[in-house]
DNA sequence: GAACCGTGGAT
DNA sequence: TATCCAAGGTT
């Protein structure tokens, strides 16, 4: 048999009626009536507000990355004052947001930019997916957004409305599904128009083909949709199979003497990875008193901490177990990146303190 | 391929 | 309150 290869197990590939310039049309008559046009890093797209905001993107709503990336403009308004900023006002701009492998990479990005680039940014896919932090969708975006050039994009809004256009079925984020939606990104992607194109497919999976309850009869896509036309718009895309988060316990220890705070700069890997946090400790110290507790609930887990305050015997510290500790006086918190349950946690302590 | 990596908005 | 999920990438 020529069909060892069990193709019949292979995902069905996607096809559609509609010419992929047809509906780029479609796509670009509505972008230009009813698509957004007055966002912060629109204008002007230059490709290093692109590559911020993009960055700050990544699985963050478009209100919440805003204020952050004025913060950062102001801060960092090019990619040389970036590359040249200290580690502690990085992290301190990017507190909050999460993901924070994403600031140290941006960081590095500007870096690497200015060391093999001299500044400049490179045009080609191939050569954007080489910066840090940068994968196959924010290389696409930068070449859509920033250059105006042919850049295929899949990120969630366009997974939901493909899946529901071609009604692709399977789990969502699948390998052959995957593989499905960037076969369909890469043929749909016009030649020309690129910066409307990408940013009209994000407007309508936005805001009319939304993950809940979608506006059907706005949609300009409407009556070539598979999905809508089999009524099944609800079904695509598959739900995810869903997981159960664990949940682990976390112990802190609260020293604030002389209006100085005792911290930690946590690890390079791991949750937190290189945030001043309360110094985290493995079980309950000795002859320590519940200072506090919170919860907090991660993508991948849910944290029970506990913060303790040592007796007052404790007091001298051997350096060199505490090579990424220090006292940091209070009113410099601002001027470093902490973790937002520890943030939320010490100004409620300090506070209920005065 | 699967796990890891944060936080907040929306319902 | 619980759940989903957001302009994903790296290990």
């Amino acid at each position: 048999m020529s069909s060892q290869k069990k193709s019949n197990q292979l995902p069905q590939k996607a096809t559609h009626p509609l010419k992929p310039q047809a509906f780029a049309d479609i796509v670009l008559q509505w972008q230009a009536l009813h698509g957004r046009h007055d966002l912060p890093w629109q204008q002007p797209a230059t490709p290093y507000r692109v590559l911020v905001s993009e960055i700050m993107l990544q699985q963050t709503q478009v209100s919440t990355v805003i204020p952050y990336f004025q913060r950062w403009l102001q801060a960092f308004p090019d990619l040389h004052s970036l590359a040249n900023a200290e580690e502690d006002q990085v992290m301190a701009l990017w507190q909050g947001l999460g993901y924070y492998s994403r600031a140290r990479n941006l960081q590095k990005a500007a870096q690497y930019l200015t060391q093999e680039y001299q500044g400049e940014f490179p045009n080609s896919l191939t050569e954007l997916e080489q910066i840090p932090g940068v994968g196959r969708y924010t290389a696409g975006a930068i070449r859509s957004f920033a250059f105006d050039d042919y850049g295929p994009i899949v990120d969630g809004n366009v997974r939901r409305l493909f899946c529901r256009f071609f009604a692709i079925a399977g789990a969502p984020l699948s390998s052959a599904v995957n593989k499905q939606l960037w076969q369909l990104a890469e043929q749909f992607t016009p030649q020309n128009n690129n910066r409307a194109f990408a940013q009209g497919l994000l407007d309508l999976g936005a805001t009319v083909c939304t993950p809940k309850k979608p506006n059907c009869n706005d949609c300009p896509l409407q009556s070539n949709c598979i999905a809508f036309q089999q009524s099944r718009v609800d079904e695509f895309p598959n739900p995810k199979p869903k997981k159960t988060i664990p949940l682990r316990q976390g112990h802190f220890i609260w020293r604030v003497e002389n209006s100085q705070i005792w911290l930690q700069r946590r690890p390079e890997s791991g949750i937190w990875a290189r945030l001043w946090s309360l110094p985290e400790v493995d079980g309950v110290p000795k002859g320590a008193s519940l200072v506090g507790e919170f919860q907090h609930t991660f993508s991948h887990y849910k944290l029970q901490a506990k913060v303790w305050q040592h007796d007052h015997t404790h007091l001298q510290e051997p350096d060199a177990n505490y090579v990424d500790h220090h006292w940091l006086p209070l009113e410099a918190l601002d001027s470093v990146g902490l973790p937002t349950p520890i943030r939320q946690f010490l100004q409620a302590q300090l506070q209920a303190e005065r």
